[in-house]
DNA sequence: GTCTATATACAGATAGAC
DNA sequence: GTCTATCTGTATATAGAC
């Protein structure tokens, strides 16, 4: 899977004498980031974190300082459990095949009704909290990018690819799968995307690619 | 220009004895406009359009029955003014031309803040207000769509284009064009593209779409 | 460390004078 | 129709008991 490790647990930060209970800390995390995700921070009170989470609200503020640090350690450990995994391209298959392959699991990622969630959130929260907005960019889109870049990199130098600049392809790739999907997603007019259609959509995009990039062709 | 003409008016619906102050009316709607598309509805105070749009709260109320009904007024009347018109093909012009211009005209929609604004918002919203982004989606990019395929369909019956698939070649035409710069504005990592990046950008674009579909081409 | 109870601020919405 | 002043709920955050 590409869903790498979670970490809910802080970084080894626990004073000598404050144990507390890591229990209740990841119940209120959870809690919290779900409906972090689900109404924005604007939209999450303090009071229902508590209730969720199944804690007083004072041991809210005991593990986290105020509703912003509890937001952002949410919103981090949900952008880090997003990583997409680079990933060497198969000695045994060939270029539509492997790319086919990337173009599912990157789609399989952006259909995930948390990183749709997630997505609607970076870019809402982009003015106040911009960081936020760049953390998410970076290991979401950009890093599927360089993760599409790297494998088109591999297939050119097996020869199967002509590629002049490696970052418009990958972004042209990724952009071609999205298709009318991504977008309907965003705006929740569909919930998900069916199997067999995403299949032979991804087909098709990978078809075209190749047409544009495949070894063999006229040169661009 | 392809913003179309506002409609700040109420569509005459005003009662005999009831003209109110029309220019306060626009004032408050204008002002709420902004802090809604800037903030949110959340982030958005009725104290503050009130503030902003220089009357008092009551007035606010007096104009619109509360925030949901300001907020709705607002989004649809931004909404009526996004509207992507469609173009017959000038016949002086070739298809790498006009494909270019349209991409080019949509690309500066897109990537106008207010545009980026509504969009971020629409999506944010989605769970809470899915008609207003049931209503974005149509006008902005379905709308943009609809306009790509048309434009396509008439290159295709003036023999400049092989197209199989209508649908599928706008959304495709559509998110080329994104390339890396819709989710960098999304996210607001970039505040806009440069003029001359982004016309280096879509003729690769548009060279790469008549690679596919160039009449002239081997048949898919 | 965790709970109940509370201080304080501000939100949406309304009352009543002009 | 528009204003100032106000009601009422709920939000963040804290105090103090156990």
């Amino acid at each position: 899977m590409f869903f790498l490790g979670a970490m809910t647990q802080p970084p080894t930060t626990a004073k000598p004498g404050r144990p507390k209970s890591t229990e209740k800390r990841a119940a209120i995390l959870e809690a919290a980031s779900t409906l972090f995700l689900d109404n924005g921070p604007q939209g999450t009170s303090m009071d229902a974190v508590a209730k969720a989470a199944g804690v007083s609200k004072q041991t809210v503020y005991s593990h986290f300082e105020n509703k912003e640090a509890l937001f952002r350690a949410c919103i981090q450990g949900k952008i880090a459990d997003y990583g997409f995994a680079e990933d060497a391209p198969a000695a045994d298959s060939d270029a539509p095949e492997l790319l086919f392959r990337l173009a599912r699991r990157f789609m399989d990622l952006i259909c995930d009704p948390d990183v749709v969630a997630m997505h609607r959130l970076a870019a809402a929260e982009a003015g106040t909290h911009p960081r936020i907005a760049a953390l998410y960019f970076d290991a979401g889109p950009a890093a599927t990018k360089r993760a599409v870049a790297a494998m088109l990199k591999a297939l050119v130098a097996r020869g199967e690819l002509r590629i002049p600049d490696l970052d418009y392809a990958a972004w042209q790739l990724a952009n071609m799968a999205f298709g009318e999907f991504h977008m309907q997603l965003q705006f929740g007019l569909i919930e998900q995307v069916p199997d067999d259609r995403l299949d032979a959509h991804l087909r098709q995009v990978v078809a075209d690619f190749l047409r544009l990039y495949g070894a063999g062709r006229a040169t661009r």
